[in-house]
DNA sequence: AAGATAAACAACCGCATATAG
DNA sequence: CCTATATGCGGTTGTTTATCT
């Protein structure tokens, strides 16, 4: 026997909302509230609709203080912030950003942000690996794109444009000396350690952010994600990274309600992206524009490892960097990264790298 | 101008979790 | 503690709009 349905489906109005339902719904809460009771609620106003529709109406389109049109750059760098150090979850992330709901995030990500941040041409349209005669279309179509998200072109392709620019210094040491932001245990160092890497002005915005959540960021570990979902190399590879403190606290106090884990979602995640661009475009052709998005991927793949293949070593950290940022006893299990592992799971992104514009 | 295709957005669906009884 | 039910969330699908050929 399967689960009793919400309500009565054949009764049920689906599809676009009227002007006259939205009416109704929105002049109903504002006055009486929901009552604490979806399933009821459109039963009382005399709506044809599932409750769980109610609400969704509501809280995506109708409630109040509700922001409409483009993200703003901001916005987007947050998104992009957190989508890399906790994956997909799309309320947490809504959370942090006021009026924004998680609807909205997910359909910007999904339809843009995914595809500026690493930098994927659509198959047919592009293979990535520009040559020749289908350079200067995609370039047309690049300076297009570019135009319409950044409204004005100037005629050159800006591959990294939609990932936050590297600091001229990208090492631990330079961060550090970046004013404002929290120093040992920082942010910063989370974000790192994730594969997030920043301008100082991102990093800025998105600290300043941070610092003023208005909710306290506690992320619980997904349930659905765990390391054992990883091949080994993979996890033996990323047991260095396994929890920080999200607000530059001693990371000691893992009873602190602050505590985030970013890692166990971040990997997987990026990995299923890595998994989805190769499946669609084949992996011979899995090409990213954009060189930041493999030093990316390699950072959270291999950790320390990536400084082997990036252009700059000097930005990754090492086991050592990070020590003082994780939890000793859950480290200790993943510990060491063995260096054949290393290598062995660099190797392929290190090729992708290969592939940046021509 | 019309059809084809892609992009953007809105809404639905099913599962997981929370909670009341 | 157990069960039933409501709610919340994330993935997916459907529809509309914009752009291209």
């Amino acid at each position: 026997m399967g689960r009793a349905p919400c309500c009565d489906k054949a009764n049920v109005k689906k599809g676009p909302w009227s002007p006259e339902e939205d009416a109704r719904l929105k002049a109903y809460i504002e006055q009486h509230g929901t009552g604490g009771n979806w399933i009821a609620l459109p039963q009382k106003i005399g709506l044809k609709r599932c409750g769980k529709s109610c609400r969704l109406r509501w809280l995506n389109y109708l409630r109040p203080n509700l922001k409409h049109g483009a993200f703003s750059e901001e916005e987007e760098n947050i998104i992009c912030s957190l989508y890399i150090a906790i994956g997909s979850r799309w309320s947490i992330i809504a959370a942090q950003l006021p009026g924004r709901t998680d609807n909205d995030i997910k359909n910007y990500w999904n339809t843009r942000l995914k595809k500026k941040l690493f930098g994927r041409q659509p198959k047919e349209r592009s293979t990535g690996r520009i040559t020749n005669g289908l350079k200067e279309e995609a370039t047309k179509r690049d300076h297009k794109e570019s135009s319409m998200v950044n409204g004005a072109g100037n005629g050159t392709i800006n591959y990294n444009q939609y990932w936050p620019q590297l600091p001229d210094f990208a090492t631990p040491s330079a961060l550090h000396e970046i004013p404002n932001i929290p120093q040992h245990g920082s942010q910063s160092d989370l974000l790192t350690c994730v594969g997030a890497r920043f301008s100082e002005d991102h990093l800025r915005s998105v600290f300043s952010t941070l610092d003023n959540f208005q909710n306290p960021i506690h992320i619980p570990p997904s349930p659905s994600l765990k390391f054992d979902m990883l091949t080994e190399p993979l996890s033996n590879g990323l047991g260095s990274f396994q929890s920080v403190n999200s607000m530059g606290c001693d990371t000691s106090q893992l009873s602190n309600p602050h505590f985030i884990s970013t890692t166990q979602e971040a990997v997987p995640n990026a990995w299923n992206e890595l998994q989805y661009f190769a499946n669609d475009v084949g992996e011979d052709e899995a090409v990213y524009s954009n060189q930041q998005s493999s030093d990316v991927l390699l950072e959270v793949f291999c950790g320390n490892c990536s400084s082997q293949a990036s252009s700059t070593p000097e930005s990754s950290y090492s086991w050592n960097d990070m020590s003082s940022l994780v939890d000793p006893s859950t480290v200790s299990k993943y510990e060491p990264c063995r260096p054949e592992i290393q290598k062995d799971c660099s190797e392929p992104f290190r090729e992708l790298m290969y592939f940046g514009p021509q």
